[in-house]
DNA sequence: TTGAAAGCGCTAACAG
DNA sequence: CTGTTAGCGCTTTCAA
């Protein structure tokens, strides 16, 4: 009489499973189904090429279960691909409404993409920024937005790698194409030219003596770059102008005090005209000319950048310089999710900026 | 003479390989540096707990390859201990001032925990809200914040789901913890007791006829509560009080328009205060009101809510009430890192709001 | 139209 | 102190 063969020995001790959380995963609906996983995922990606029965199944499994489908799984799985449909975004700043509206038109434009949006903020530190660069890359975004141009080497480093992994990688807010320089996507524009038809517009108003108040956070570039094409401009018409940092107030603060010590400044060049890093400023120096009795645009010209909501309301009303912020959020967007449907880098952008004069210049 | 054993049959046809990127893994770095995955794993998280001659080789290794972690494969490899590292935060619209410096709170407060945030808006629509919830949550999130404590059932299903399996929900700014019923925690303030402090302060100050100009987005639930508590309030003391509707414009100019229809009051009861859903909507009122030559608050007291840096420089400066914004954002930071790191829910906070009474009222 | 097998990159469990 | 094994939940490749 044959001895039963014996069973394969079983393991000396049981290794204790990994599932530690109660949620539903494809192989529990699929048991709900009557199929096996890799059917409920096709249900879920091509629903058309499963049989129609089979999806009816699928379906009600899923309703029951109350499925949701691990992103990082299917992310991992199909990593070559590059298919993480997260997008991640570095600003210098979320509580500036100026980056807001970007995020906004970012967040708006991704909608209905399936893509997901990872935000972080640099505090306008650079240091900041390639820290949180790393830690946004190690999500393996789908697409990389940064701000600006002006990165440390280690950053660069990360934008390069990823970009060479075929992640888009989109600077906002400026636009600086250097020819025969392999860069990244810029969409934005050249605040330089701003700068230079803000002192043109001073100029050609007649006014002589001109101020740049620049922003006191030093590592706004971008405000920066606004001085030096306003004061390059006005050397080359020739008219004196001089360059003030307002001091680190709140904004509206800094304007006041900003414009106080233009006012008074001695042994400068009478300043006659005052052109302002953003319209935050601008309405602070608004409300102390106001408050002093001093005549503008009669005594002193105002003119400020951004075009907030605040200056159409000021008595005399603000001329100012309207940027596309929500519209950079949004071409960036569409930039980026085109670059990932082609498969091509997406094409720079120059958005257009305007010059509103209104009555305080 | 024996022949050589047959090899293993070859697979007929060789699969593709399914890695795609250029990225380096660990497995990479570990043949760098002369050891396995696993070590560099160790190295990785617990670096003091390999050989330090191992240690260096390591370095070098990592360093030598660029090596990023991936994150999803870290979370997905030990997704039972719920180590996402990945806030998900929903709030009505990113370019809201309010939500954004609550969103930068949160951010702040984030920073260093190794936690990344997952943001979206809902544009104030509950059904997108779910929506987005559901995309939101496929990341299998460490922690979510919604906002308000408002949802369709479909999202509520989702939030305690999500609450079930230990991930954290928080409600911010909101705060209405109804005793018995299980519910979220609540990090913000009531709302209904702000708007009855508004009515009494009016009616403290002796004014009789008052007004409440709620908000024009129909789904912004807190400007609403804060109107009925305002009207309550006003009932209570016996003193008549009704409620208008901001026009859908641009804040600002909706409350220009609000203030004019108030003066023109077709045979409602004079109104001589009214309060406003925002210091955007009471600002506007400020402005035509000098315009009209309207005295504030001689003919007609104003009353705002935000505390936002414009009221402070109006003439007279705006009365309204200061609101915690960035500190709902840190506090639910906070919040939900402590309880990733205990283990407990989180513990509601009502957070401190004062009214400041400037000159408008 | 469906399934089996393998593997994405990493970490938990266990063994030395 | 280091390694082996297995597996997270999903998708790709190949076969039926």
């Amino acid at each position: 009489m044959p001895r039963p063969a014996p069973r394969p020995a079983a393991p000396l001790v049981a290794r204790q499973p990994r599932r530690g959380h109660g949620r539903a995963t494809l192989a529990d609906v699929a048991a709900a189904a009557g199929v096996t996983a890799i059917t409920v995922s096709r249900f879920l990606r091509e629903p058309q090429r499963v049989a129609p029965a089979t999806a009816a199944a699928i379906a009600a499994a899923l309703r029951q279960t109350g499925y949701l489908p691990n992103k990082q799984a299917g992310v991992l799985a199909s990593a070559a691909a590059g298919t993480a449909r997260m997008v991640a975004a570095l600003i210098p700043s979320i509580a500036n409404s100026i980056f807001a509206e970007t995020v906004q038109g970012l967040a708006d434009a991704l909608q209905g993409s399936g893509c997901e949006l990872l935000l972080a903020s640099t505090g306008y530190s650079a240091e900041r920024e390639e820290e949180q660069l790393r830690a946004l890359l190690g999500w393996f975004p789908s697409a990389l937005v940064v701000t600006g141009r002006r990165h440390t080497p280690g950053a660069l480093a990360l934008m390069r790698q990823a970009q060479a992994r075929g992640t888009p990688v989109i600077e906002i807010w400026d636009h600086h194409p250097e020819p025969g320089a392999e860069s990244f996507t810029q969409i934005g524009f050249d605040h330089g030219q701003v700068g230079q038809a803000m002192a043109e517009h001073l100029i050609g108003r007649g006014y002589r003596g001109l101020a740049y108040v620049d922003s006191g956070v030093a590592e706004d570039f971008r405000a920066h770059e606004r001085g030096d094409g306003f004061l390059a401009a006005a050397a080359h018409r020739g008219v004196p102008a001089h360059r003030v940092t307002a001091p680190a107030l709140e904004a509206i603060d800094a304007g006041r005090s900003a414009f106080v010590s233009l006012l008074d400044a001695h042994g400068q060049p009478n300043v006659r005209a005052a052109a302002f890093a953003n319209d935050h400023l601008a309405s602070g120096a608004m409300f102390e000319a106001r408050r002093r009795g001093v005549a503008v645009p009669g005594r002193l010209a105002l003119l400020g950048f951004g075009d907030f909501s605040l200056g159409r309301q000021l008595d005399p009303p603000l001329s100012t310089v309207h940027t596309p912020r929500f519209e950079i959020g949004q071409a960036a967007a569409r930039a980026l999710l085109q670059s990932l449907h082609s498969g091509n880098p997406a094409a720079d952008a120059r958005l257009p900026w305007t010059l509103i004069v209104r009555g305080s210049s």
